[in-house]
Formats: structure tokens, C-alpha cells, sequence
DNA sequence: ACAGCCATGTAACTTGTTACATGATTTT
DNA sequence: AAAATCATGTAACAAGTTACATGGCTGT
């Protein structure tokens, strides 16, 4: 995934590692885990490797040497198909899907604390993006959407927990 | 994942890979992507390595012989801990998400396109869904919720994307 | 002197994916 | 005779995580 964000921010213009964890940063506002910066360079050395993006070593009297990648014929084309191609949701993959599932199976006279919980985790997720949203300068158009649409998906997490916690006790009554 | 998965299904009772993958597929009733068969055994391999399960070889005259897997104590207790803690979601890892804000900043005039699209997958795989919950016997009351769960996700993308449309569309206007 | 930012990387490891390889038994 | 199911695995690779290692410059 940090392969193709790598690939965007050199279709702008030509980077070093250090510079593209930054701008990765401030793209994502927070959203998205914290990279490692090691990651970075190995993403960016396997990038070179399979010709998407070519490096050249610059020398810096007042500041570390730094090395800036730059953008193939073949990278910027990756990056297109990346954006040209839908990214799939029809399979979910979600822990708590499977966490509640297996569990089921396992220790089903576990599940009310599980959901509850999860509940509790979802809720401060909640609010943690709650200030995160009122922090936020409005200069940055596309953070405020990512907001929206992570709390959009906590929403919908939450009704959820809340029909699952129906259906069961429902079920326990029988 | 698929470990704890593993774990959930042996604490039942020991049982041999590839039973376990039927299981798995069973109880996700084709919610999650199906396990490719090779990572069961690896993954068993690991987890006996790591001290979680104990293998022990079958004779079977009228089939192939088999290794049935049990867990050990640890293993028993990495699966309980792994129920005890809530699944992360503070942090969004949604491959959509990383698409649309480097989409904006690289190429913005093609984010009509991009939500367009998303916006066919996410229907496409709302119908899907819709066919699994219709070809559903209810006696699988878990695998109902799990696709009621999925639904309601979907449903808050899609609302998503009419809330980025919308917004991009009024950028432009002014 | 020390903290913090600028800058680059390697090593070891985990999880998951794809492809390959083998072979018996059962059903059509 | 062929296809499907039962059964096990290995090899190579991709992506991501954590920790370690190095070193210069800037501001307090």
C-alpha cells in the first residue's frame, strides 16, 4: 500500500525518504498509522529494484547528504493502474468479525463482554476523532472527508454491536 | 489472524489442517477470503514451533494418514488473551481511503472517476451479499449477523462517497 | 551539554500469497 | 477413465513491524 502513496508523491515531483514519510504523515492527517521510516527505504529500494522509480545521491554542504528518487516511465504507469482499478471491499477482512465468530464457537458465554468491549473501543475511537476533527484547521479539504468516512465506519461498527447484542440475548431466551 | 482462528477451532478439540480449513471457510460462510490451503499447514507449523499447539501423526488404513494438532496450555492461553483485548480501529487501514487522498493530491481531476467506480464495486458487492443472505438457511444464526455487519458497512461507504462527491463538486463551483 | 530535527539505512522477524509437488480414495 | 475429494507439505516471495546503528546540524 506505502508503495503506491510513495509512487503519488513522486508523480509531483522527485523526493527523498526522509521527505515522502513526512508528506505521507501530513497527507493522512493522523488517519493511517505512523509509518516506520524504515519501511520507507526498503519500500522505496524494492521500488528501485523492480524499475519504478530511479535514486541519484545529492550532496549537501549544510545539512546529511540525502538521495532523491524520481518517478520511471514504468512507476508512473503503476501508479495510474493503481488508481485505475477499484480497491476491493466485497470480502471483509475484520478482526472483530472473526473475534466474534470464533468466539462464538469457542466460549460463547463470553460474547456479552466481548461486544462490550468492543463497544468501549469503538466509542473512544470515536471520540479521539472527534478532536481530531475539531483541531483541525479547514485548510485541508480531503482530512476533513477522511474523518467523515472513519466515523461514518465507527457508526455503522456500533449499530452493529448493537444488533449483534439483540439477536443474542434474543437467542438465549429460546 | 488465521492463528487465532486455529487456536479457536483446537480448543474444541485437536483436529488435522485440512479439516481446520474447512471449518474456517464454514464458519465464515464466504464472509472472508478463502485461506489458501498451504498457509493452514505453515501457520500450524509455526504455532508448534512456538510452543502453542502439539501435532501427533495418525494411521489411517482406508485414507491418507494425517497429524491432528492440540493445543498445549500456552495455546490455550494466547487465544483467550487474543478475546480479551478489543480489536484495533482507532486507526483506519482502508485501501480506499490512502486512494482518495493521494488521488486528490497527484491527480484530482480524476476523482470523479475514482468515486464512480468505488461506488460500482461497493453496489456490486452490496448484491452479493444480498444473494448470500437470500441462499442463507437461517440455522447459522452467527454467519446472518456477520453479513448484517458487512451490510451495514457497506452502506456507510457508500454514503461516504456521496458525502466526498458532493463536497469535490462544491470545491470546484467556487 | 543535551535535545531534537535532518538524513540514511540494515537485520531479523511475522504474516500472508502463489505456485509447485505428491499421492490415495471415491464418485461419476 | 476422469474428476473430485481427502491429505500433506515446501519454496519463493511480498509487505509490514521492530529494533538497531550511524552521524551531522541547530537551538537552548
Amino acid at each position: 500500500m506505502l508503495k503506491y502513496a510513495l509512487l503519488a508523491l513522486l508523480s509531483q515531483q522527485p523526493r527523498h525518504g526522509y521527505e515522502l514519510k513526512a508528506l505521507f504523515e501530513k497527507t493522512m492527517g493522523g488517519l493511517w498509522p505512523a509509518v516506520n521510516i524504515g519501511q520507507v527505504y526498503t519500500t522505496l529500494a524494492r521500488l528501485e529494484r523492480d524499475g519504478r522509480v530511479k535514486g541519484r545521491h545529492i550532496s549537501q554542504d549544510d545539512r546529511p547528504d540525502k538521495r532523491v528518487y524520481e518517478l520511471t516511465a514504468e512507476g508512473r504507469a503503476a501508479f495510474r493502474e493503481w488508481l485505475a482499478q477499484p480497491s476491493e471491499n466485497a470480502r471483509i477482512k475484520d478482526e472483530f468479525f472473526l473475534k466474534l465468530a470464533f468466539a462464538q464457537l469457542a466460549r460463547p458465554e463470553d460474547l456479552k463482554d466481548l461486544i462490550a468491549r468492543q463497544r468501549r473501543e469503538y466509542l473512544q475511537a470515536m471520540r479521539a476523532l472527534s478532536d481530531l476533527a475539531a483541531n483541525h484547521t479547514a485548510d485541508d479539504e480531503i482530512v476533513s472527508l477522511l474523518i467523515e468516512g472513519a466515523m461514518l465506519h465507527l457508526q455503522a461498527d456500533l449499530k452493529w454491536l448493537d444488533v449483534c447484542e439483540e439477536r443474542i440475548s434474543k437467542k438465549r431466551e429460546t
